[in-house]
RNA sequence: GCCCCCAUCGUCUAGUGGACUAGGAUACUGGCCUCUCACGCCAGAGACACGGGUUCGAAUCCCGUUGGGGGCGCCA
């Protein structure tokens, strides 16, 4: 059996959204599952719309996923005279002819059938003119009559049968020569030995157009799975205001990838109850035959609890490396790899994204910290002042190499003085970390150190006073 | 308007004619754990869109209705 080729064809006019990363991800795992190819392809032959920008943040979303392809990036503004081989080739053989009716001539037309409620149709006008080539003229595929019906056998959905008034005799070349969508993606598939297309289903409609493509050339064409499409959490197409956005700005917010890619997989497709892949496990178990049909809404709150489990699951080294843009304002360089990677590991589960994270560890790394308005209203209050200041006395005799020793001391300290460690942990919690919430207490007296403990308990009773 | 696709808890899904009192995840509620907040654990509430068939038996198969989505460009 030859080898299975897929690709992943954004049209650089906008950033790579949620939608599209999920297409590319099918396809990636498709391809990696069957140790096939998996191609990037930039459809740009709008001219107007695709930019330079939208090409490299798709390449730098997708390399930040992980979604790594084996061949391209194509581009097809850059194989044009291919396009043009092909074009001629149905020209000459009658398959294809030039059409002279201008843009408002069918705009107008295509809007008058609209409203007597038929399919909008090229009207053959141009069809036996014999045209000649010349400019202003584009190339129009030539529907042979006796179409009576076109069939094509979804992968996913089996039978897709349309009836033959589905297609017209669409346009292949524009007037200025560029091929258009419906068939450069043909002829790039072709070209490029694509052996399956996985692609949304809002596509279904555009494969009998395609299909009239191949068997005008002669060709076999690839097979189709056609997944289901995201939607937005209100069941709507997804649009800027919801999933639309940017995958990096998933990254900006404190995504990891294998978030994102889990989130996405589950989309859409289920591996029995498995919650959890990485992308190795992914490759693994993927197979389309457990692609649902219907198409699934992007739910927010999902993909950040999917966030929150790999951020607690992850080793902390993998965390650190993601998390480093966000220490950015942290002075990091003064502490080891290794420290930072032991303070992690107590706000791993406390956090839902590395954005958070940066800001809970914020008190382990600046010198100076500022203590919580209402925090420090409300727990370094008088009635715990001597107790304070009894710890600092008996800071040398602390152990501050063992957790569970430290919250002995700290519980008979606490019993001593007739106070709850309760109150005694949150005073002091608040003075070492400026803030109500922190990791469990005796980890960040361990991971501070006394000096600094030392330090922040006397500014904390500087304030009681 | 015409054509195409789809239909299980709010959401994502498991389920491929009997194992279904319909399972898991998330969100929600209550409890446990506890130095805070989380995590974790336990419990609860919550769905087969509707109507007809087929069958000894339908969430599962067929038809219709309804609902949702998509397409009908010299956009992709």
């Amino acid at each position: 059996m030859s080898e299975i080729v897929t690709r992943f064809p954004p049209s650089p006019t906008g950033h790579l959204h949620l939608g599209g990363a999920r297409t590319a991800l099918f396809n990636f795992l498709f391809a990696r599952h069957n140790r096939g190819k998996f191609i990037l392809r930039f459809e740009d032959t709008d001219k107007e719309r695709s930019k330079e920008e939208y090409v490299d943040s798709i390449i730098e979303a997708l390399n930040w996923l992980g979604l790594h392809w084996d061949e391209g990036p194509y581009f097809q503004s850059k194989r044009l005279e291919i396009y043009e081989e092909y074009a001629k080739r149905l020209y000459s053989e009658g398959k294809a002819y030039y059409c002279e009716c201008s843009k408002e001539e069918l705009e107008a037309k295509r809007k008058a059938q609209l409203e007597r409620g038929i399919k909008p149709h090229y009207d053959g006008t141009c069809r036996e003119k014999g045209l000649p080539p010349g400019s202003g003229r584009a190339l129009r595929i030539k529907i042979p009559e006796e179409i009576t019906e076109i069939v094509f056998e979804d992968l996913l959905r089996g039978k897709i049968v349309f009836p033959p008034d589905e297609v017209d005799d669409f346009i292949l070349l524009r007037s200025d020569g560029t091929p258009t969508y419906q068939f450069a993606v043909v002829i790039d598939d072709l070209t490029m030995g694509v052996t399956h297309v996985i692609r949304g289903d809002d596509h279904i409609s555009n494969t009998p157009k395609q299909l009239m493509i191949y068997q005008a050339l002669g060709a076999k064409p690839p097979q189709f799975a056609h997944i289901p499409m995201v939607l937005g959490p209100d069941g709507a197409r997804l649009s800027k205001r919801h999933g639309a956005r940017s995958i990096l700005e998933y990254r900006e917010e404190g995504y990891l990838p294998q978030a994102v890619l889990n989130y996405l997989a589950r989309l859409g497709w289920g591996y029995g109850d498995q919650e959890y892949f990485n992308l190795k496990e992914l490759i693994e178990k993927f197979d389309l035959s457990r692609v649902n049909l219907s198409p699934a809404r992007f739910d927010p709150e999902k993909m950040l609890a999917f966030n929150a489990y790999w951020i607690k699951t992850l080793d902390s080294s993998e965390i650190l490396k993601h998390l480093k843009p966000f220490l950015k304002s942290y002075p990091i360089e003064k502490y080891s790899e290794e420290y930072l990677k032991t303070i992690l590991e107590g706000v791993k589960p406390r956090v839902k994204t590395l954005k958070e994270m940066a800001e809970m560890i914020d008190f382990y790394l600046l010198e100076e910290i500022e203590l919580d308005e209402k925090a420090k209203e409300k727990y370094l209050t008088p009635k715990i002042k001597s107790l304070l200041e009894r710890l600092i006395i008996d800071l040398d005799s602390l152990s501050f190499d063992d957790e569970k020793k430290l919250e002995e001391e700290f519980r008979a300290l606490a019993e001593e003085s007739g106070v709850k460690l309760k109150d005694l942990a949150q005073a002091v919690r608040v003075a070492l970390t400026g803030k109500t919430i922190s990791p469990p207490l005796f980890e960040v007296i361990k991971n501070l150190g006394k000096e600094r403990v030392r330090i922040r308990l006397k500014k904390a009773l500087e304030f009681i006073n």
